[in-house]
DNA sequence: GCACAGAGGGAGAGCGCTCTCCGCCGCTGA
DNA sequence: TCAGCGGCGGAGAGCGCTCTCCCTCTGTGC
């Protein structure tokens, strides 16, 4: 096509040229910064447009020390990652999407760019941090995948602005955001209860993971508060397959089981698979419960009756956190807890 | 925590003075470009770490133009956008994440790093264009998700490498990847022929997207090979809800159907739901096919049989290309059609 | 009429790096 | 012995921007 020069693209000194002005000028105009001549001001904008001028983000970067973008860092344990280059369990995981999501909306209408980055071995999370000293992005919103993660720590340690998607495991110096897990847990157990289920299993996720705990312990207190001491328990890994294992796990522990809650949707769609093959009726003889309000709970036949766990609205505060304490260092460390709601479909 | 004063990162001149070398002597080194002593060579590393100095990625960018950084890069129409303040509809869809996947892949091993972008309005196709051409990324990855799209056009244009993930709806300059729609097609075509099913009908995507035309016509094409002259299609939009309404459409018009080609596995799933809700045994009463081997496919029952759409391996290698077009400019523009496979599980 | 304030705009340093140019040094061949 | 050469390292310019300093110019008060 073009088969021209590539044109050298135009510079804060093409402008001011064309403009009849000084470097400084055009510079205060495109910044807003101090009074300018309402004229000049006109001027300037005119010689903008004229020449396509558009900032050299490095040049501008390497005076404010300031990138004008975020990284949305996922830290994973090495062994996942080898297992799948693609890491597509993860990232085909709604959760992914639905963080990003949440991420996108608030930083959009901002300008501020996303940059992603992965830190699967403890090399890729000694080199993250050193792109994040030197100019990679601003600060970061990390999703850390297993519990014991070393980076939010040297993160913090580096000094570089960083907010948590989620408890972390190991108390850490970090703004977090969550969501009420026990709360979430406990209105799964009041639905089943007010069902009249009487006889309830758990599928639950790792037992060091922060979410899983909490959804457990909250689960657990609310059924005893109902004075169901025990409640049978098996350990999934949030996978559709771990679900359909542990159902049927549970089922042979508890042949007469008739409520199950899945401490997440892909586990509870798992169950029904399960129940299903086992000829139980689902709610009737077997209601499920999951966790999350994604994807899966409405891909389910029957629709899953879930927690819904905001993770958009999460995301988007935890990138409002971040920003604020990017514009201010000195913002106090804080963690924002979102409630969890009831959605009831059919399952249970 | 700690309340020092923010320790000024080390630069190229305090790593010099910490070695007895000069500024470019360490840059040599760090770069690995040029014979340096060996024993040199040796210091200049012991300084680096003494000092635990880390490029300072604006200063580079600034001189070497490059940024080191290739963008992913989401166009979409803006009614999608405003209905849908998170696009979660998109992110959530295991599309999205499988491409990040497969573009992490091969950029992770090269250190060049990923930045995601939106477009949902042509003001922000601007910006976008804007931005690229001013050093956010060095090249782009571009996932449009609307035919018609004008921003292909634009970049380049801009003269801004990029490559294409998928074949655009309108012929533009831009290399792309693609996956053999119409061939996988025909495989779907071929195996609910060799099936025993007589009569076939089609869940088609919307008629003005590349993908889901290629699609029609190469089953279309496998089908009059096998005689059958005309096909019943109706027209969804890649859902599920879409997929569900289509086969109960298809059913009323033609109530002997056998068979079903759903252009995509969510929209299958949503076939396979109407199936049960009419009480049509799958794969029995009706087989049914869906195209992408996603998520969904594992996750319904029965399984589905599908065609495998390698989109890991196709965004791994638009990267590949779109990295060899930014290290050479002169690189021609070309397509890189990948080979769909048939996935045999238990709905066909 | 003059000092002074205050606002607007220019000059120029400098952010941290790369890369060209050049000089030094030790070696070779005549 | 000396020009010539090639390898190695230093000096320094300059990438495009921001921002401080300072100069100029107008308007005000005494």
């Amino acid at each position: 096509m073009s088969t021209s020069e590539v044109p050298r693209s135009p510079t804060l000194e093409d402008v001011a040229q064309v403009a009849g002005v000084s470097r400084a000028t055009v510079s205060r105009v495109i910044n807003g910064v101090r009074n300018v001549d309402p004229e000049l001001h006109e001027v300037v904008w005119r010689a903008v447009n004229a020449t396509g001028y558009v900032p050299n983000r490095a040049a501008r970067s390497l005076v404010t020390r300031r990138t004008g973008s975020v990284a949305l860092l996922v830290s994973d344990s090495e062994d996942h990652s080898v297992n799948d280059p693609f890491m597509s369990r993860f990232f085909t995981d709604p959760y992914f999407g639905r963080v990003v999501g949440g991420v996108l909306s608030v930083l959009r209408p901002t300008g501020v760019h996303l940059a992603l980055m992965l830190a699967g071995t403890d090399e890729a999370r000694v080199k993250v941090v050193g792109d994040l000293r030197q100019g990679h992005a601003d600060g970061v919103v990390i999703l850390s995948l297993h519990p014991g993660d070393t980076l939010p720590r040297l993160i913090a340690d580096a000094g570089i602005p960083a907010v948590l998607f989620g408890r972390p495991a190991i108390p850490t110096p970090i703004s977090y955001v969550d969501v009420a897990n026990d709360r979430g847990a406990a209105m799964a157990a009041e639905h089943l209860i007010a069902r009249g289920c009487e006889r309830i299993g758990i599928i639950s996720g790792p037992a060091d993971v922060p979410a899983s705990q909490d959804r457990l312990a909250g689960f657990r207190q609310a059924m005893a508060r109902h004075g169901h001491a025990y409640i049978p328990c098996v350990e999934g890994n949030f996978t559709l397959a771990s679900g359909e294992a542990g159902m049927r796990k549970l089922l042979a522990e508890e042949p007469g089981l008739d409520g199950v809650f899945a401490l997440n949707d892909l586990m509870a769609q798992g169950a029904v698979h399960a129940l299903r093959e086992l000829d139980r009726a689902v709610p009737d003889e077997v209601a499920v419960i999951g966790f999350d309000d994604s994807t899966p709970a409405l891909a389910a036949r029957p629709t899953l009756t879930t927690v819904r766990h905001p993770m958009e609205d999460m995301a988007a505060e935890a990138v409002r956190l971040l920003i604020a304490r990017i514009d201010d260092p000195s913002t106090r460390v804080t963690s924002v807890i979102f409630e969890p709601s009831l959605v009831v479909r059919h399952s249970a």
